[in-house]
DNA sequence: TTGAAAGCGCTAACAT
DNA sequence: ATGTTAGCGCTTTCAA
């Protein structure tokens, strides 16, 4: 028996003779063979493995979003080998990320980076990002739609009659927070409302300071009559800040949060829980990269993930993100 | 320029003059070139590369591990490539960390199987266990010392004076319960004190349970008067079980627990914190793993992390793993 | 100090 | 339906 036989039986290819392949397989079976990696992918490029680069494995949002992979890989038959940093120095991240990344893909058929450091990689498999800290990436990408949940949010408070309202920033060097305050400036623009640079805070993403920031938005001569925080938890010191001024939420002052947590969730139409939104992430680039990994092009390089505002009704200032109760 | 010189300046070899040795660095720098690891892997056997096969990211323990590993990682001038079972259906986790093994085998040196399901793996590479399931494991292994351990808590009760010693036990299918039951019993035959299977509660770590199984022995017409719990937990439902019958702790009871958490923890000497107690069994399993790849052999094939009681002053005879304050 | 050539285990093209 | 053979990118003799 040659080795292309037993070759073409462990690719399950045509031009066997059943008793043949029977018997191949029996005496696989018998052996416990499995096939070379490295030699299978010398010859074939092509593994049938996805390759992760994830900075860590303890950050919940890193998690989900391999949750939502493994639940593509699972679906899509294919198997998937993690790089993960662990504890590394920072400044490095970048650096390791790219050998990593060359690593990775001399045995695998694509790779996915999940909150890249580096920009760009050089390899010649296919590359996917997820959540890149950066505009448009060099890479296709799947991102959160940051500017335009924040315009939605926007279009909300406007469409209540606001004309003044106050912007509390995120940690400036993300881009969600970049993101984040485009949306904040699109929507007034769309609507013909001049951007007072007063009215935009610079937060970070933090219950205190968006308490300090809300106070001085309303210590202003002409205060907002609502404000629109970056993320819930600058929403929350917002409420605070207000309610230590004796100014009744909603009533008095309109305050919307944009965020990802379970108890003020910015999601995904259709999906129940922050998780799923972000395990779609997962799931959705997974896709993307075998679609590309198989030869397929795109539809769009940037995969945003639609998300919605949903009001609720106890507290209907508050814009939120879980689902209509 | 052949392709060999430049292998040989890949791998830093001698007979390399240092003018071409510069030329090739300067040009690898340029191109940004790196090394195909299956290529490599096929020809010489050797990739630096270690493999991780674990059930889990989620889990406080994997994480830990995990943590430990890249420590050692780091340190010997490894990479890790990591398989993890993501949201897999527990039936065939067994098949998959085989697969896995063999998959990561030929692109590896060696693999560390953390809690493997699987007892046997068909590889040629070295295969390390940490915490496998099993008394004997067929690969080289780390473990806790739950026997020691709980030889050690039970020779403190003992050496209190103790003759009735209630038992409550763990999981039964893991092999950390089952080894906690052997130190217990041997530490009994080791002071002369006779088995009473009245006295041994199959209990399953939760506190509901421990609180249950005290129940019972403080029911008996010869009760305790010390219980030593397989866990924590259980040792808190015990101390819930007494007061509510009027006993005070320690003085009528004396309640011992073994555990992990960082509130009522069995650590190793030196060590400050559980965590660390983890993390070490990552580091040792990966310097053990590397001295096989090297060729090295090993003291020995089983791993028992030393492990040390250690009495908290505030609550006597609850025996404590925290250090001495 | 460098180069030429063999071969690792596999797949794909070609031959039978 | 099966066998033969080239060659993937690399390391490692061996020769120059």
């Amino acid at each position: 028996m040659s080795v292309s036989t037993v070759s073409r039986v462990l690719n399950d290819k045509d031009h066997v003779a059943l008793g043949t392949y029977q018997r191949v397989r029996d005496v696989i079976e018998e052996l416990g063979y499995t096939s070379n990696l490295a030699a299978k992918s010398m010859r074939s490029y092509k593994t049938n493995v996805i390759g992760l680069v994830t900075p860590d494995v303890e950050d919940p949002f890193l998690v989900q979003v391999m949750r939502g992979i493994n639940r593509a890989i699972e679906e899509f038959d294919y198997d998937l080998i993690v790089y993960t940093g662990g504890n590394v120095k920072e400044e490095s991240s970048a650096v390791r990320e790219q050998r990593y990344v060359s690593l990775l893909s001399s045995i695998t058929d694509g790779v996915i980076v999940v909150t890249p450091a580096a920009t760009t990689f050089s390899t010649a498999s296919p590359i996917l990002v997820v959540d890149p800290n950066k505009a448009s990436p060099d890479y296709p990408a799947v991102i959160a739609t940051n500017r335009t949940g924040a315009l939605a949010a926007m279009e909300y408070l406007i469409s209540l009659g606001h004309r003044r309202i106050g912007f509390i920033g995120g940690r400036p060097e993300l881009q969600s927070a970049v993101q984040r305050l485009q949306g904040y400036k699109d929507a007034l623009r769309q609507a013909n409302i001049s951007v007072d640079p007063d009215l935009i805070q610079a937060g970070d993403y933090s219950t205190e300071t968006g308490f300090l920031c809300a106070q001085r938005l309303l210590n202003l001569s002409d205060p907002p009559t609502a404000v629109f925080a970056a993320n819930d938890q600058s929403a929350i010191g917002v409420i605070k800040a207000a309610q230590e001024a004796g100014l009744r939420v909603p009533d008095d002052l309109s305050v919307v949060g944009f965020d990802n947590t379970p108890e003020v969730a910015h999601i995904n139409p259709g999906l129940t829980t922050v998780d799923q939104f972000i395990d779609k992430m997962g799931y959705v680039a997974t896709e993307m990269l075998i679609s590309l990994v198989q030869g397929e092009s795109l539809a769009s390089n940037l995969y945003e993930m639609p998300t919605q505002f949903i009001i609720r009704d106890s507290c209907r200032a508050i814009v939120s993100n879980t689902p209509s109760d």
